[in-house]
DNA sequence: ATTGATATTGATAATCATTATCAAGTGAGG
DNA sequence: CCTCACTTGATAATGATTATCAATATCAAT
């Protein structure tokens, strides 16, 4: 356990956020100064072996790491990006629903909300004046995939 | 509609896979060995732009093309990477669960499962002598994410 | 404390998927 | 047949992540 290795853990546990490696980098390059990129990209993958943190591998481009380790699904803004958590209760039996009607052993699931958040409601309220849009002008398929 | 787009639609209209652009590339290439893999890509941007086919934005690195534009949802193989669909409803009060705990504008979600593929499996067969590991060796965390 | 075996670091190059750029080509409507 | 906006192919650029490697740090055993 490096100092680096314990600087990005403390980070990562301090904040609430799904941060990327970049965000990440960011912030514990104010404590030092000198880490490298690939110093914590390593130790993000380390820590996520060693289960200390959770790599989430949801949709998207970056990948976000999560200090909380618990099973949960999240909710991502799809103005802005950010992720958060939402505390409901793994579905027990979907994984059963679902091994009934395909030929993989399942194994687990992920559950991925989409959907708009306090801060870009606030401001789509500022731009139309209103604080919800109508459902025939929400712009996102309504559709899972 | 210029040819190579209705060359591109035509193959991804063929297979009930869930090619990657690289995948449809190499495949729309033995008709037209001149095209170029930037064409592809765009013409797959337009195509999901007028509802033509669909975008995946699944977990994992590349995006996934599926001309079956209906909601479902799918499988993945923790091994080799394919997808494939999940013939279940999409659960239709989820998102009232998730709108009850969070501070979003839920609008939909996005479920996929992990498991092991129908090859995979075999392959696991042919190395273990046993068509399914025990629990305690599953190397996936069963968690979602 | 010192050593030595091993792991880790910082800097940077390489990779991979995707997007942007741009000159040249194409095709639908007049 | 002309035109003009759209599209193509080739290639460069981008952005996130991973690999490489010499220099440095860690830690258990002296």
């Amino acid at each position: 356990m490096t100092n680096q290795r314990r600087i990005i853990l403390e980070e990562i546990r301090k904040v609430a956020s799904h941060p990327t490696a970049d965000e990440i980098f960011r912030t514990v390059r104010k404590r030092l100064p000198k880490i490298s990129l690939a110093t914590v990209y390593r130790n993000l993958e380390i820590l996520s072996e060693f289960g200390m943190i959770r790599k989430l591998d949801l949709a998207g481009t970056q990948k976000r790491f999560d200090g909380y380790t618990e099973n949960h699904y999240h909710v991502r803004c799809v103005e802005c990006g950010r992720v958060d958590d939402v505390c409901l209760e793994p579905d027990p039996v979907i994984e059963q629903a679902a091994q009934g009607v395909t030929d993989y052993d399942v194994l687990s699931h992920r559950l991925e909300f989409l959907g708009v958040c306090a801060e870009c409601k606030k401001k789509t309220e500022r731009e139309f004046g209103r604080s919800k849009p109508p459902k025939n002008e929400r712009t996102l398929s309504d559709a899972p995939n």
